[in-house]
DNA sequence: CTAGAAGTTGAAGTAAGCTTCAAGTCAAGC
DNA sequence: GCTTGACTTGAAGCTTACTTCAACTTCTAG
């Protein structure tokens, strides 16, 4: 049956993602889509959850490019197994937790800076370049883009 | 004396910016230099302090046209007093404790969804659309950029 | 005086993640 | 057959925060 093949504005409703978002991830090599003989996208159920993967992605932090490696990885290269999930997950749980120490640093510094009056914002450890990142250490390689120095360009 | 002003590259080596990162923060409203008789910038000490104030607020995660606000509404249009840089830092501090709040909440929907060895991501929290942002209600205005719906153009 | 370093400008380029647009194709109903 | 609406494509545009470049000008040391 073809029953089962969405078109791409029904992906879009389900998925929450706009259909020219869709095409963009097939071309950057996230998704792929079958075509109806007129040349019109087609898409298993399946998508959906490699869709929804990568929105827990985005909502984690991840770049395009790393969500691609990582669905890249992937034995079928379609949907994440158990265990991959697992694996992943535990990945991304590093990263959210490097994200919430980082931060937690920063406000800690900030709240100090406010009960010292800290007018000499020279010299406080909020604004030294790079002291967020330097505070994690040098194993702090999943830094969220924002608290690397010199601070990215976003 | 003029033995008070520096030039564009001993501020860009005193405070870590860039010397294009200088030009242009004078272009966007964020700074402001005096001239040299042959047109060079001559900068007065306490645009370090300005500087170390801006790179304090981009960790935090303020846009520059937020910087600007904040600086466009301290008295002098100088450099924080301490009132001011008390208020501020308040406001930072908000910022910063609903993105580590959202944040927090992500990781924990992360790790019951690897306890359940969860593979419907499509019913899964940590993937719905909008979930994060909803789930610390209306009140949310800091929420960071990375936790909106639909997920910003960064 | 002159070489070379340092600084100036406006314009264009970069990166990420999409969106928008123009121009044309396909599909379904009447 | 024809009108609509859904879809296709490639190319260009958008936003943020800068960087890079070309073409000059200004200092500074010798």
């Amino acid at each position: 049956m073809e029953t089962d093949l969405l078109t791409i504005t029904q992906i879009a409703e389900r998925s929450g993602f706009a259909p020219s978002a869709l095409r963009f991830y097939e071309r950057a090599g996230l998704l792929h889509a079958r075509r109806s003989p007129g040349g019109r996208r087609r898409y298993p159920r399946t998508v959906l959850r490699r869709l929804a993967f990568i929105r827990a992605a985005r909502h984690v932090g991840l770049t395009l490019d790393e969500i691609g490696a990582q669905l890249a990885h992937l034995p079928e290269n379609q949907t994440p197994t158990r265990e991959d999930w697992a694996a992943i997950s535990v990945g991304w749980r590093e990263r959210l937790d490097a994200e919430i120490e980082a931060l937690t640093a920063l406000r800690d510094k900030l709240t100090s800076c406010i009960g010292c009056g800290c007018l000499s914002l020279e010299r406080c450890q909020a604004s030294n370049p790079g002291d967020v990142a330097r505070s994690l250490g040098p194993g702090a390689v999943y830094l969220p883009r924002r608290l690397r120095e010199p601070l990215a360009h976003p």
